[in-house]
DNA sequence: TTTGCTGCAAATAGTTTGCAGAGAC
DNA sequence: GTCTCTGCAAACTATTTGCAGCAAA
């Protein structure tokens, strides 16, 4: 995991570098994207910042996510089941593990992504441009409490 | 690929084997799916089908698809961006190769995707039950035609 | 004849958009 | 002071659901 303090650096300032203005409300967002604990939804940074900023709208939420999505410095992890979480920690493309039950999402280390890329732009003739590879199952912890 | 006509039976077949009636309807459904040329999405299967059946509606297609997913007979393709592709041909996970330009699928054979399961398993401990790999670039076609 | 299926229309849920006022610079 | 951003509510889109009539077995 990178420095969430970096990582909230770096999107603030491409922000400034892009000739956005900083509000509050934008860097509570920024905030909870540079962590990104647990890969929030849209919904989650929406109730996290509720308490700090009652009139704070889903809108403004979608809006900011959009904006920094544009710069690359978010990921954003949609799924077939309409539910989309996002990544502002790194946010480049890399392998998930979801787990079925308790929806926790954990990023594994496997390096046999890069060697699988040019693979496959042999293969296909294509310009491979980014990827996404999910593994879904169920993690222990839920594994433990189905045997109970 | 598969052999349509063999998947077509399988899937009539299964239909059966549950006690699901066999309409004229569900059939035109199941044969586009049997063959998933480019990976039809359920508009494109409505589309397909009301020349034969005026009368046919996108919330049938939607219900026959549900009930054939349920038996593991289609495979769910969903995009952060909403749209949904369905593979009924190929109805276990496998990698795609997707053109963002045009948005034409191609399925690579890659073989390494039994060796990486097994590495994540080991790692984070998950069952692995699943899992979705998908390439986006830009296929030779379009590569060509942007050139000119 | 019985039951499940279809077609229609309305409901749903997540996300986006229009607009007027508020706030950053 | 200017111009973008926010908050609200309405719009939107893909999918799902309730219901009455229809058709497969």
């Amino acid at each position: 995991m990178a420095d969430p303090k970096e990582r909230f650096e770096t999107i603030v300032q491409k922000l400034r570098d892009h000739g956005h203005k900083i509000t509050p409300q934008r860097l509570a967002i920024v905030g909870i994207l540079a962590k990104s604990h647990g890969h929030p939804s849209a919904e989650d940074i929406y109730d996290l910042i509720k308490g700090d900023f009652p009139t704070m709208s889903l809108a403004t939420v979608y809006r900011n996510i959009l904006l920094i999505k544009s710069f690359g410095e978010v990921l954003e992890l949609g799924f077939p089941d309409g539910s989309n979480r996002y990544d502002g920690n790194k946010p480049h493309p890399h392998p998930h593990v979801i787990c079925i039950r308790c929806k926790k999402i954990v990023d594994p280390d496997l390096d046999s992504m890069d060697i699988m890329k040019k693979e496959v732009a042999e293969e296909t003739h294509f310009k491979i441009l980014s990827h996404r590879l999910d593994f879904f199952g169920i993690c222990s912890d839920c594994m433990a409490s189905e045997k109970a």
